[in-house]
DNA sequence: AGCACGCCGACT
DNA sequence: GTCGGCGTGCTC
């Protein structure tokens, strides 16, 4: 080796940046990296952490190269990560560095916890013994260490007490590893007392664990079967075999009653993982599940990306709900994403729901997922007794929305004391105001939707996108005053009816617009659940989590609403969303009921939902979906529009149906769930194209360019992907 | 993603 | 004459 050319490594570190590929560092003397290791780097004029990446490194002129300037003292990311990443990054059409930005979201979890300063006792005898001595010693020798404060504590003494005989040498300090985040939770805990079917449930879970064998399952129970009892004894498996455990939870469903039971079942709470975790237990929980000392984490989607060190289950509760899919930065569906981090870690996934998804009913039909089904109740929580009321046979009162039939049964509840529940998925009082003179309807300025009006607030707003404006009493358009009428129900103008009608019974509305966020909503649902409302009108944030004891009749007051908004998932959803709301009546142990609005009685998902048997409904929609070649049948160009949102989305599909009248059908689904997408501009403007030949694409783009909104730049297909290819 | 640079409209 | 809008380009 000749003396100029002393040899330079260089290493490729992913940054957490929209970078296609990995840049190359230079290490300094000395330094050791391996794929994995996370290291500061410097980029452009900020210091940022990176993950140093395992793709070769290509030439790049040395003066450009830059130093990384420290390499974390944490666990290398592994391998399953590190692909997981790569693939997450193909399938979702976002550079690799941004995914990889997913993982390192905790920053200062990379440098060590911190030891703490403990005591623990020596051989030495105090000079004499004190009451508060004899205490302190008494409980000093139950445990190995204690902190200071935490002995003092416990003894009820001053700290100056331990003081006085660490000075004596009665304590030493030692230096105390960090706590861990919840204590490590016990397989056996408490084993659960399952009924048969629940039991055959269990053994094929917990084979599928044991055996190491990858794979998915379909864990399709009706609400209160005891899904969650099931699927806890494929966690203990798990953890008997000294694996860590995800389990994924839609945001909303992570609450006390859920940490709870895995409590009750495991003698310890799991960590959570989720958006409003505080900053410092966010970077204990991340470095704890890198060290491996954390053994399962429930969480939202983003705990996907969470850097476990020997992950050997994934769970998806509520494997349907829409809120796996994340639709800003990087589009993912986590119950995907969660399959796919199972194959690539060898290791089971188990996906739950009562009302299993379109596509993870026809992958279990097709022999890719197994299916194990759990038909029975729990006996104290029998269905609810179901009935459609037909709105044409039974209508409203004039000017009214809830049918005879139902204020008939909302009357003897309330005699009984017992609780209602009105659904509607609509916020505000009305979704439209007109003008009665003239005609004119308000539409927001920025998205032509209509605006609700929010008659609490005084106000009319776009749900679209948020825009404002006051109510006011002359229409814009012609002048006249005091001639504008609302059409149509919200949730607030069914309040209305309902104190009309009720005026003695305690009545609130429930929706996302209620004032106070979060803390305020769940105090109310609190409230509600002990007893202090009689009837309950809400918006589908009612449907998840919350058990009420004392509801026992659930009204649907409009049950069409959703099935004829264009959105191919609309029957499905509607499914699904009734589904959970009538079963919030049929957790009580009393008689309950659930009756249902609608104006289609004859519709499948209402004699899915009526009749409690779904199989009917799922084979329709499988042929209607197989025949319209949408997901999961992605085999002809259905044409997706979207854009960074799914909002945003609406919007441009608009605007191209107007320019290419002549275009393919056009569907609007989020980024998350369409894999092929062709990006025309930068950032702007994304078409995501589900299936389809390349050929066919072609001709549409070419068509779209010729007579469609002007595009920014050149449009290129990134990528190619069959749907169900990672399976 | 962040951040700098750069080129056209309303202001102390 | 400047402040500041956001369009464009770059980061090993």
């Amino acid at each position: 080796m000749t003396g100029d050319s002393r040899e330079m490594k260089v290493v490729p570190v992913l940054v957490p940046m929209p970078a296609e590929r990995p840049y190359s560092y230079v290490l300094q003397e000395g330094m050791e990296a391996v794929p994995g290791s996370i290291v500061r780097v410097p980029l452009g004029p900020r210091q940022v952490a990176g993950i140093v990446w395992d793709t070769p490194v290509e030439n790049i002129e040395s003066k450009r190269l830059r130093q990384v300037e420290e390499i974390f003292d944490c666990p290398p990311i592994d391998e399953t990560a590190r692909r997981f990443v790569d693939w997450v990054a193909a399938y979702t059409l976002t550079p690799p560095g941004l995914v990889a930005r997913l993982l390192l979201r905790a920053p200062a979890a990379f440098d060590p916890e911190p030891w703490s300063e403990g005591i623990q006792l020596t051989d030495v005898e105090p000079d004499r013994l004190t009451d508060a001595r004899r205490r302190v010693l008494a409980l000093a020798s139950e445990a190995p260490a204690w902190t200071r404060s935490g002995l003092a504590h416990a003894a009820g003494v001053s700290s100056t007490v331990i003081d006085g005989l660490k000075a004596q040498g009665v304590f030493e300090t030692v230096m105390l590893p960090p706590r861990p985040v919840v204590p490590a939770p016990d397989p056996s805990y408490a084993l659960p007392d399952l009924m048969p079917d629940q039991m055959s449930a269990a053994q094929v879970l917990r084979d599928g664990v044991a055996s190491d064998r990858p794979g998915v399952t379909l864990l399709d129970g009706v609400t209160g079967s005891g899904k969650t009892e099931v699927y806890f004894e494929a966690v203990a498996a798990a953890l008997a075999k000294g694996r860590q455990v995800l389990i994924l939870l839609p945001e909303i469903a992570l609450t006390q009653a859920f940490l709870e039971r895995f409590q009750d079942r495991f003698g310890a709470k799991p960590a959570e993982w989720h958006s409003d975790l505080a900053p410092r237990m966010r970077e204990r929980v991340w470095r704890q599940a890198v060290e491996g000392t954390v053994r399962v984490v429930a969480g939202a989607r983003s705990a996907l990306f969470l850097p476990f060190k020997e992950l050997g289950l994934i769970v998806v509760d509520e494997e349907h709900d829409p809120a796996y899919k994340q639709e800003d930065r990087v589009f993912y569906n986590a119950r995907d994403m969660a399959v796919v981090r199972g194959h690539l870690g060898k290791f089971p996934v188990v996906l739950a729901s009562a009302t299993p998804s379109v596509e993870s009913k026809v992958n279990a039909m097709q022999g890719r997922y197994t299916c194990v089904e759990l038909r029975g109740r729990y006996a104290d929580a029998a269905l609810p007794e179901l009935k459609a009321i037909d709105l044409r046979r039974a209508p409203p009162a004039r000017g009214g929305f809830l049918s005879p039939a139902l204020l008939g049964p909302i009357r003897e509840t309330l005699d009984r004391g017992e609780q209602a529940l009105l659904f509607l998925n609509r916020r505000g009082y009305a979704p439209l105001t007109l003008c009665r003179v003239c005609g004119h309807r308000f539409q927001c300025p920025e998205c032509s939707a209509w605006l609700v009006e929010h008659r609490f607030r005084g106000q009319l707003v776009c749900h679209h996108c948020g825009h404002t404006e006051k109510r006011p009493d002359a229409c814009p358009e012609c002048g006249t005053v005091d001639h504008l009428v609302a059409c149509g129900p919200g949730v607030e103008r069914i309040a209305e009816e309902a104190v009309s009608h009720f005026p003695d019974a305690r009545t609130i509305v429930l929706s996302s617009d209620l004032l106070g966020g979060t803390k305020r909503l769940r105090m109310e649902l609190e409230a509600i659940a002990g007893g202090e409302a009689d009837i309950v009108i809400g918006t589908q944030l009612v449907a998840k989590g919350h058990h009420f004891p004392n509801m026992t009749l659930v009204g649907i007051v409009d049950a069409d609403l959703g099935l004829a908004n264009g959105d191919p998932r609309a029957a499905e959803r509607t499914f699904q969303l009734l589904s959970q709301v009538t079963g919030r009546a049929g957790r009580t142990g009393k008689k309950s009921r659930g009756l249902i609005q609608t104006y289609q009685p004859d519709h499948p998902v209402m004699r899915a939902i009526v009749s409690g048997d779904s199989s009917a409904f799922y084979e329709r929609e499988i042929a209607e979906r197989e025949r319209a070649a949408l997901p999961p049948f992605g085999r002809l160009a259905a044409i997706i529009v979207s854009a960074d949102s799914r909002a945003d989305a609406e919007g441009h599909a608009r605007g191209l149906r107007r320019a290419a009248p002549d275009s393919p059908d056009i569907h609007v689904l989020g980024p998350a769930e369409a894999p092929l997408a062709l990006v025309a501009g930068r950032h702007r403007f994304r078409l995501l194209i589900h299936g389809g030949r390349r050929s066919d694409i072609q001709t549409f783009l070419r068509a779209m360019l010729a007579s469609g909104p002007k595009l920014r730049g050149s449009v290129r297909i990134q990528v190619d992907v069959d749907p169900q290819s990672f399976l």
